[in-house]
DNA sequence: CGGGGTATTGACCCAAGTCAATATCTGTGG
DNA sequence: CCACAGATATTGACTTGGGTCAATACCCCG
């Protein structure tokens, strides 16, 4: 479980610069890292259920998990996916809204919700980076709204593979051009259950775009984009917003 | 185009307990009602269109708009409604990220960007009531992933009639149980770009719907609910999330 | 009374779902 | 190191919910 691969000093931290608390100062951070603590979860693992007490929130440090929302006859919508930086949980909630699920191995960086609200009260920087992200997400759950409402079974495995593409991109900035190479990070139940299919669907899809050349299938989880181009022009968006810096 | 019906005096306002400004001390009120002004659209007229400089915020104060994404080929996904007190726009951002349609005639409490946010910073109401909402509109475009990923046809139209129902109960919190009568604020084909259906598909489910008793028609945008309960069993959401206080 | 927008209804079709068989991986223990 | 078991993924045959195309019907409003 690797308890103490990750530092506890935040100016180590790998998600530091995009985090809630990328914005803060010395002496901020330093309050930050006294109330907070880690959580490790293995694959697979069910981290927090729809309907129970609000206690904590968190940053994901590193690992995949899934925001996810289901019906009885087990119809599942993944809602949100949640990589490193991401923050889960809402203050002002006291229950938890969706179930969030470990996909890979995770570590959370945690704090009890109490305290962080009122930190939330006298850190301006924390705030505004939280809102920040709160509008952030906004517009992609309202960009995963034109796919799961208009797009075809074809464009939305595109436009998924262009998603995590760009989720890949180096923080340094580089673009990753042609011949690019990515791992998914879910398997084809995650992928169908966050594009609105089933996995059939996905698979043949993929099988697909793969005898159009648009992509290659390295493995049960690699692909590579053998032109980037090509498979943005597949998503069925107008490229215009696509800006990959 | 009736400019003088809605005062300027913020404390008559007929949504200042919902909006952005709720919380706001009667000093701050006052500030805000220094830089606001209000801007009126009729039925049908755009607002504002996605790519275009952002360079006014508002709230909605009376009548309906729609946040829309369209893509080249003219399929289009309603991503938001926005009815009186929803905000529209996003501070910090510069370009307008959706198409804004005035559905109904619509009058908006407008400030200018750069003023609204230099406001933000100093008054701590505002900012904390806008995340607020920002949150709320990520829990709804949530549930909306749910129903356009996974429901079907008649528990997407049963859904939105449910909503329409919980968010014209009155402000005093009176539940309109059984025999509840609704005015749709959108015509077929908005109905169909809510929920990703065509317009065809909408009629036919409100035809069934009303075959099985579970609403009547009463008219082109009238709906009558004889049994609330009904018609919440047909969305295919569990109940429980589902409080009418 | 007539005309343009809006809504309903019908006939037909197809993309994606369902059901089912098979293949491929991955890890585990002999 | 191999074999086997249980996930995970692919592929095929068939079905179906909702889309498409097209004809009417409705309904304000001038």
């Amino acid at each position: 479980m690797k308890r103490e691969e990750f530092s506890v000093d935040c100016s180590a931290c790998p998600i530091r610069h995009k985090a809630v608390c990328s914005r803060c100062e010395p002496d901020e951070l330093d309050e930050l890292e006294r109330i907070k603590f880690y959580k490790f979860y293995p694959a697979g693992q069910t981290v927090a259920i729809r309907g129970e007490p609000l206690e904590t929130v968190a940053s994901v440090v590193g690992g995949v998990a899934t925001l996810t929302r289901s019906m009885e006859d087990g119809r599942t919508q993944l809602v949100g996916l949640l990589l490193p930086s991401d923050f889960i949980g809402r203050p002002g909630r006291t229950a938890i809204e969706y179930d969030v699920t470990a996909v890979t191995d995770l570590t959370l960086c945690c704090f009890n919700r109490k305290p962080f609200e009122d930190l939330l009260v006298r850190f301006p920087h924390v705030r505004e980076r939280l809102l920040e992200m709160a509008l952030d997400e906004l517009d992609a759950a309202r960009d995963w709204m034109l796919l799961l409402g208009r797009k075809t079974a074809r464009e939305r495995i595109a436009s998924l593979i262009a998603l995590i593409v760009k989720r890949s991109t180096r923080p340094d900035g580089s673009v990753m051009g042609t011949g690019t190479r990515i791992e998914l990070p879910i398997t084809r139940e995650t992928m169908a259950n966050y594009l609105g299919l089933t996995i059939e669907t996905v698979s043949r899809q993929l099988t697909k775009l793969r005898a159009d050349g648009i992509i290659e299938l390295d493995g049960k989880r690699g692909i590579i984009i053998p032109d980037l181009g090509g498979l943005l022009a597949e998503t069925g968006d107008d490229d215009d917003g696509g800006m990959i810096f």
